[in-house]
DNA sequence: CGTGAAGTTGAGTATGCTCAACGGTGGTGG
DNA sequence: CCACCACCGTTGAGCATACTCAACTTCACG
């Protein structure tokens, strides 16, 4: 994994990160559509003149990378578009995707300013950057911020243990029931249609979030299928015919 | 899973959590050893007063539950000896530990007033409690204790995504291999010595921390100990010979 | 259409699981 | 004090789930 600074990534060219268009930049933050699932979200309309001063926006295309495991953590982001994917690799490019994060979601947290994990778009993607230090001083005076950041890390804790259980102890068919599932309430929570799923992400990114490899993937929705539980439409969505019995394959009864 | 309030624990008799003894309640949080690991960290001496007022003792004994899933989170909890252990459970029992509690380490942080986890101690431990809504008051007043917080928060955040990694792509080996590092680079952290490691748990639980089956993680130490790399003494004390090796294990080399 | 990437399916295999037996250890009660 | 028992850890044999390697199909895009 190459470590570089996240200021120089255009320079490289691997990725493309842009300024968005003129529209987003005039007033970012008070058209964002997502603000109430964001770190912004305790703020009240006339304190986001001061978030608009410190956020830059920025977009990516599908496999950009935004940054890389052990670059120095000099922002953190807030998804407003799109689908972005974290992971960690092993000596041998073993590969573990750790979560996907959708508008309103939020990565970059790190403990010892460095990224503990890499972060690269799935689908064409936005986001809402925050320089960390600048951040730092807008907490400071928000402490409602503070509170919020805290409130969207215990959740995000809660979120690994759940997928702890689903590494260590569901088999493969749990494991996939669970997959929908979630992406299907991670839809409602935004206010979308729960069914058909929009799963926007390749049988290998899936895999290496399931830890199982794209074979077994591709294997079990097939069954999954057969059994008339799901159907796979076009453009990547997933219909649940039977929610209940993906439920109970998800608990593990 | 039967969910009951903590406060009735101690009637129904199947954990006894008691006041610890006089010489602790007299200034707790003044002799508390091991603070510069815990949420009073940021406090003064002068602070840890109103820390006093609403802090209680708390003393389990091996097998003891602290507070089971689904359970009203009225309180959360700061180590200060023994280990404790947190876990999820499938519907058919499966069970996945999500991790291993220290001195110093910190538990019961519940995004939705409901714990996430069930906790149990592994060996006799002493905790700190903290009501909650005692608490909430005491970080309204101490944004530094927020902060602190969020850091520690945000650093289970890491751990948790490093155990992804271990559950989702590693071997039995590489499991073992980064169990017993982690164990003993907490020895270290805790100023203790990192070499021979102390492993209090059983087979059972580490199994059911690495995703693995009892047998296999006996299976795994016998050969980790067969090539010279540990060995195993009494008292569940390992010996790390051959670090760089356990090491390379670790980091899927 | 032609090409390359992504997805699916098949055959054989291996890692870790299941089921079972056995040995050591610590606690208990005769 | 020692026999007994339960629990834990270890080892073995056989097996199953998911992996590997490979071929083929589908799809998006030029």
């Amino acid at each position: 994994m190459s470590t570089f600074d996240i200021k120089t990534i255009g320079a490289i060219g691997a990725a493309r990160p842009r300024p968005a268009g003129s529209d987003a930049d005039a007033s970012p933050c008070g058209a964002c559509t997502v603000r109430h699932l964001t770190i912004c979200a305790p703020l009240e309309d006339h304190e986001l003149s001061e978030m608009n001063r410190i956020v830059s926006s920025l977009e990516l295309d599908p496999g950009d990378p935004l940054f890389d495991e052990g670059e120095p953590a000099n922002a953190v982001y807030n998804v407003t578009a799109g689908a972005i994917k974290v992971y960690k690799l092993l000596g041998d490019g073993r590969r573990q995707v750790t979560g996907f994060l959708f508008a309103g979601d939020f990565l970059g947290l790190a403990n010892d300013d460095i990224y503990a994990y890499s972060a690269e778009a799935v689908t064409h993607a936005t986001l809402c950057r925050f320089q960390r230090r600048k951040l730092e001083v807008l907490l400071e005076r928000y402490p409602r911020m503070e509170k919020r950041l805290l409130g969207m890390a215990s959740h995000e804790l809660a979120v690994a243990q759940e997928q702890m259980l689903l590494l260590g102890r569901k088999t493969a068919k749990e494991k996939l029931a669970s997959f929908l599932l979630n992406l299907s309430k991670r839809l409602v929570q935004r206010g979308q249609k729960g069914n058909p799923v929009s799963v926007p992400m390749n049988r290998t990114d899936i895999g290496d979030y399931l830890g199982l490899t794209t074979e077994t993937v591709s294997r079990t929705f097939t069954q999954l299928r057969q059994s008339g539980i799901i159907s796979l439409n076009n453009g990547g969505k997933v219909e649940i015919h039977d929610r209940d019995v993906l439920e109970e394959f998800a608990q593990g009864f």
